[in-house]
DNA sequence: CCCCTTTCTTGACTTATGTCAAAGACGGGG
DNA sequence: CCCCGTCTTTGACATAAGTCAAGAAAGGGG
């Protein structure tokens, strides 16, 4: 598969002329990253758009003690690194390759281009930035208005409609991340997951394996009309 | 001062050719709102942007139980309610005047031909967007990785370089906006603000007035490396 | 200027979640 | 297939922050 090909596969330069999808591949930076390489730092100056061609990346933040939130996972044909593109500035947040990854990368200038000739790049772009913002209301909500409980079920309501494999749901990430993205230590989700299971409104089958007993007990976690 | 003057005021308008300042015109809804009116509630079907004319508008989420957490304040010429012109779907937050309030609407799809014909709008909304994505990065920072008096600091600080008066900054929202934006309460807001002016760190004097006594100790309880 | 409502403060108490430490379970590479 | 490093679980404990309740202060309207 050639790089253009990928280009083309890119949902967000997806009804572009063929001819900006060959002038985006002279300009793309082609990158391999290995499981826990860093793409860049926080601070660091974002001067073009990355998109991930394969693997998962997530982006994060980390305090003075080391506790680590996790804001995003990206997969396949996904945009990210581009706040600072359009708001200048630096980057707000780590990106690490959590499993080997390619990733393309287009510089900033050649990039705000593209959109000044094709509107249509432009709208998907706010829709993708548009998205991202919901993304981060229901984050900042589920951390600010919810305990882990209501977290980890919505998590979980979420997965299964995703994920599920006739019933049984498949962490598609390992329980110290999921902690970090929830904003919690894994020690927390450990408990919180085995209390879950003596409630019965889940049974733990298997390392990565969860399977939902009772929908509805996990709906009322997530709204916050129960709690554990 | 006319409707087209308060246009061509929006910063997100600026740059643009008269001749849409005058299209915008046609197609604007002048809003005026009252001390706590609604300006819509999340799950709403949002097919417009809105524009802060004068007064201020917060955007926040609330709990099951009632707990707010606010997630902006939106003064003059700032646009609100973006999200679901972009992105679809529904408001995932609601807006309330929180003082009378003029706010001008565009409907959707006259903005988006707008976006279209012009990219240096689409561009500015990027802007908007990305700016408003870094800052929901810093309160998910702050609500995940900080505990209240850092992230009061961070206020504080962030206070003293902006609304400061000769030293004594002055609170531009109540306290009890103020912990709702912290993610916190009042009473917990009210007793740390007492340990601080305690430990000397700042002199609370008189309600909506604080003076900055220790601004590296501040900084210290900021960034983690110290705490209260 | 004073009352009444709203906002703020303070105290005693509860609780969710983080910390530290140690044991147990996985799982990939030799 | 077994071993070692990593991830996960569990326990005992510490603590930041929320709840409830009552009193104090502030501020706007008559």
């Amino acid at each position: 598969m050639h790089i253009i090909d990928h280009i083309a596969a890119i949902p967000l330069f997806q009804g572009l002329p063929k001819e900006y999808h060959e002038d985006l591949t002279t300009i793309v930076v082609d990158q391999i990253f290995r499981r826990g390489q860093i793409i860049f730092s926080e601070g660091d100056e974002g001067n073009g758009l990355y998109v991930v061609i394969s693997g998962r990346v997530k982006i994060f933040k980390v305090s003075q003690e080391g506790k680590e939130q996790i804001l995003h996972f990206f997969g396949q044909g996904e945009p990210f690194g581009e706040v600072p593109v359009f708001a200048g500035e630096l980057f707000p947040a780590h990106a690490e390759s959590i499993e080997e990854s390619r990733v393309f990368f287009f510089p900033r200038d050649a990039f705000i281009d593209l959109i000044r000739k094709n509107p249509s790049i432009a709208l998907s772009m706010l829709a993708v930035l548009s998205r991202r913002l919901r993304t981060f209301t229901m984050l900042i909500e589920d951390l600010s208005l919810k305990e882990v409980p209501g977290r980890l079920s919505t998590y979980l309501l979420y997965l299964s409609e995703h994920k599920n494999e006739n019933d049984h749901l498949i962490l598609d990430i390992s329980k110290g991340q999921l902690a970090s993205l929830l904003g919690t230590i894994p020690e927390t989700l450990s408990r919180i997951l085995a209390r879950m299971a003596k409630e019965e409104l889940i049974c733990l089958d298997g390392p990565r394996r969860i399977q939902i007993l009772d929908r509805n007990g996990l709906l009322e976690l997530a709204t916050g009309e129960r709690r554990l």
